[in-house]
DNA sequence: TAAAGCAAACTGAACGTTCGGTCGGTATTC
DNA sequence: GAATACCGACCGAACGTTCAGTTTGCTTTA
């Protein structure tokens, strides 16, 4: 067998490890959560699985790792709508992204919650302390520009994209990754669209010319 | 000794081993939370701590339930400040009373978080499943005479009460719960008024004659 | 081409420790 | 003396981790 193949083998190898980690660690825990259980779950002895990895909490961290790379990738749909920095007129496409990301990394995302808990947040405080940075170097000069050509009225644009942002990622991880559907008493088309146009026109009421028509 | 005060004693052991408890489950997880931790901790020994609860999980059980308690509780403030249904108005009073909440609950957000991950959220649920009837109840008829009486715009106040107040839970948490202070990049003070006024105001720009001065 | 060499992949029994939970017993109070 | 509060030694099971040893598959040597 040539090298290559060898090599890949022992990645699946990983990769199973991986795969199980996330979905025990995600759905019991850290602590709750055998060396035991994820040799089993993935196929490997336990002896491989330290082969492989120093320690439980190295395979925790390289979880953590996952998530960070897939949430920061340029590629990422709801980065290229960041990097274009139109809100709020995408703010539709902002929350299928959204809802998507949230669908696709549900098991890291409680991994999040699991870190908090059990890790006092160490392998993820980094992710979100640099977080306002982030939107600052996506938003920023946007912004700036934007409200110099009197695009927004009082309201500070730099918030509105974070509690957007924020509120739809905690939206979605309640109703996919806390299993409380329907926790606003309506469908999640329905919320998003009612917290959109909340967003967007606020709650006192405007004078009649104002756009939307009443209903 | 006199039947109450001995009653007295073996309630102070449980509320000492109930706070021991709370203090471990919301900082470490309820696995990696030992009986005997729980125990030195409270200054109990082992066996009395099976003397007064039929195993751990009814030590989270009952944690779970006081928080219940405390948040159902008409005499809070926040639950007075709901009844009087004056939202949008008392919104900064609303904004106070839930982070004075988060901050005296701190411990008690943390352990639903640790009930979602290591109990499937078994214990929570239905609170949060229970919670858009509560708000119906506290805010659906005095909203429905409001919106008739033209008080709103085109936006669904219902929703709007529930952004809000799960927003400020949410953002409070971020903060106190999950030791990541300022991570919208400004302190919490910044965040919540311009949240507030994101609410009230929108992000479309109003036409001259709207309230609120231009800065 | 076949044998020898070798490093990585892998195994699972075993170690020391800690776990949740039990139980026989003592101290205290009525 | 009955009942309650409390103690801590104890149990079997499970924990994270180690390690001596086997298998595998490529490379080097003859």
């Amino acid at each position: 067998m040539p090298r290559a193949i060898q090599e890949a083998k022992s990645e699946v190898s990983i990769a199973n490890a991986l795969e199980a980690a996330l979905k025990l660690f995600s759905s019991q825990g850290f602590r709750a959560t055998s060396m035991r259980q994820i040799a089993s779950a993935s196929g490997l002895s336990v002896g491989n699985l330290y082969h492989h990895f120093t320690n439980k909490e190295a395979i925790f961290q390289q979880l953590i790792e996952q998530y960070w790379e897939y949430i920061l990738d340029p590629q990422l749909r709801l980065n290229t709508i960041f990097s274009k920095a139109e809100f709020p007129d995408d703010l539709e496409e902002m929350a299928t992204a959204i809802e998507e990301v949230v669908e696709a990394c549900a098991p890291y995302i409680l991994l999040v919650y699991v870190d908090v808990i059990e890790f006092e947040g160490r392998h993820v405080r980094a992710f979100y302390e640099g977080m306002a940075d982030r939107f600052e170097e996506a938003y920023g000069d946007r912004f700036r520009q934007r409200r110099q050509a009197g695009e927004f009225g009082d309201v500070n644009p730099m918030v509105a994209v974070m509690v957007a942002t924020r509120w739809l990622f905690y939206f979605f991880t309640v109703e996919k990754c806390f299993g409380v559907p329907m926790h606003l008493g309506m469908s999640p088309q329905k919320a998003v669209s009612e917290f959109m146009k909340l967003l967007r026109y606020g709650l006192e009421p405007r004078s009649a010319q104002a756009a939307g028509s009443p209903n």
